[in-house]
DNA sequence: GTACGCTGTTGCGCAGCGCGCAACGCATGC
DNA sequence: GCATGCGTTGCGCGCTGCGCAACAGCGTAC
């Protein structure tokens, strides 16, 4: 559970440690002595007094001058606006995110992978009363959640194989942690077009995920709609899947993606299922090249309300909506940190 | 313009370059190369490949594996969420934040000051159609924004001074950089209650903003409401300052600040106006010791359109709505890192 | 009142580590 | 195919960051 310091890594170490520090700081303990950060990464409190020092001289921390302890600085929140801003799929997906909370009265999120988790990078808030955490930048296991598991799901085989290798954490008594059993649930994701996810992370909590694939047919995001689970009954559940699949492939057609042949069935679904590079995340602008065929989009189900989204009418075309920059999205499959557990509330 | 690598400052060197080449990347350059990082930093380009290695290897950065180019990663909007996750005044504010939203039909945020600069922490978005950029985490200057305004006019006395002995950067032509007018600014600030900006930080942008206060009658925060200026005409600004100090008075009174005699005279409030100690940011979290006298709070004004804002019926007591830590607030005021331009959009 | 335990900070001096250098591999463009 | 740009990496010097221990401030226990 403590972040020891890493055995010997070719970076820079002193960076490394701040890195380290930084990502110390949790939900359940904002605010930490110096003393404490040493005994958690295994360093001199002098060392850790310095690197203090010198985050907050750079705005990441902010010392409490009464009890001499530190918290996590609102500079981080300026670079992560910048860092969010890359992804211009949100302001593609804002309006039709909205739409979507307005339509089902849940909280829905937008979620892109990066390394092993999934990442929400926009959300649009819960009109129902019960507040439940914010969670723009908060990071989401990708076999136990309804963000997660499309964006595993539509993976390359050979990375999904890799996830599914590693131990998979039970956050909850929900939480499949079987590999063969989540092989299965990955296919069905596959040829449902949708996921759900109930109480497999955190109790109490339900969540629905589908996926959004870009002009070459890749998943790089997914649409959730996540909600108290006495409220998400199942039925409730089925009809928001309608929806939120319509909202899902509604941005697909945004970015750019043409469904191809949307009847085909549901063989023809599974063996296609594996195409593409993994890494949804560096960045959502569009590569030009290389118009994408692949799975089909969600194959059409019975919306039970039979309500439509609204308007939803941003962009028509990727190449309009998107920046100049050209960007690709294939990279290495490297591990990156373990999965951590937090609730942003923003 | 460009960021010299600091003159010798007590900190760990290599982690005050890390901070430094984060904070390069701004909203205008989303994504640069390590000669340039070099060029900017005034470092070798092996120093700057190496310090990305690293920042990469804990998702602060992310390259494009194509151009072997860098862009900020999103382990830094996870912590940001966490940084936010502090002020509870977020959500004692979400709903009277969204209703004032509603009610005018324009973007709405709330802002707290960290170091030298005005920081939204949260934000409720127009539902008019014109999407002007998201703004959490964006900072947003003292001397000529609506948010910043209310921060430094109940600010202590010599803090004021001292940001008024700066420069007053112009922003727009509209940017007020006397001293002088801005001090008479600031006072009609505190004797109104309320701040507008009008294109004075960016074109085309007006925004209008009302101080929040704590138990103690410390200003903390600021609520704002922002717009494209044809849209916020004279008349509009003006019924919007009577929502928005009604919001704002409410959230003071949730934070248990209880108003002292609401109908004392301008005098009263003028000479009165710098109590208190200034930096509001580091925690919005109450210390249960003193009860504040301050300031009045605004006086009424007489609301032009007469609509009461949402239901807003939050918490009803500090006490309640606050955890337990507890937490001062007053910090020295040092100078902390020019003012940044950017437009975090999220 | 005093002594203790705790906190975070700081001067000192060694050596480990991070830097600059230059060479390399690679992609792009003329 | 050379030229030019990019980002990365091995090497070795020497600066820098670390551990140590002493210090100052605070709250508490005795």
């Amino acid at each position: 559970m403590d972040a020891v310091p890493a055995p010997r890594s070719g970076g820079i170490q002193s960076v490394e440690r701040a890195v380290a520090a930084l990502k110390v700081f949790g939900e359940d303990e904002p605010e930490l002595g110096v003393t404490e950060l040493a005994r958690r990464l295994n360093l001199h409190k002098s060392t850790i007094s310095r690197l203090m020092a010198t985050l907050e001289a750079g705005g990441f921390v902010q010392q409490d001058p009464r009890t001499g302890r530190y918290r996590l600085g609102l500079q981080l929140a300026t670079l992560a606006g910048r860092a969010l801003n890359q992804y211009d799929l949100r302001d593609v997906a804002r309006g039709a995110l909205h739409s979507l909370a307005r339509a089902t009265g849940e909280t829905c999120n937008l979620a892109v992978r990066d390394g092993d988790d999934a990442v929400n990078i926009d959300q649009a808030l819960s009109t129902n009363p019960v507040k439940h955490l914010g969670w723009i930048g908060r990071r989401l296991p990708l076999h136990c959640s309804a963000a997660g598991k499309p964006l595993l799901a539509f993976a390359p085989r050979t990375d999904i194989e890799r996830v599914l290798a590693l131990p998979l954490v039970a956050y909850t008594p929900r939480t499949v942690t079987d590999p063969a059993t989540m092989w299965h649930e990955l296919e069905r994701i596959r040829v449902d077009g949708f996921a759900v996810a109930i109480e497999e992370f955190e109790p109490e909590l339900t969540a629905a995920g589908a996926p959004v694939r870009d002009h070459r047919g890749e998943v790089i995001a997914t649409v959730t709609v996540s909600g108290p689970t006495f409220r998400l009954t199942p039925d409730r559940l089925a009809s928001m899947a309608g929806m939120l699949r319509e909202t899902a492939d509604q941005l697909s057609a945004s970015l750019g993606y043409r469904a191809p042949s949307p009847r085909l069935g549901i063989a023809a679904v599974s063996s296609r299922a594996f195409v593409g590079s993994g890494y949804a995340s560096p960045s959502l602008r569009i590569d030009p090249a290389s118009a994408g065929v692949d799975t089909a989009p969600s194959r059409p189900v019975a919306t039970a309300t039979g309500r439509r989204l609204g308007p939803g009418k941003r962009g028509t075309l990727a190449a309009d909506i998107m920046p100049t920059r050209v960007q690709a999205d294939d990279r290495p499959a490297r591990p990156r940190g373990a999965h951590e557990e937090e609730r942003s509330t923003w």
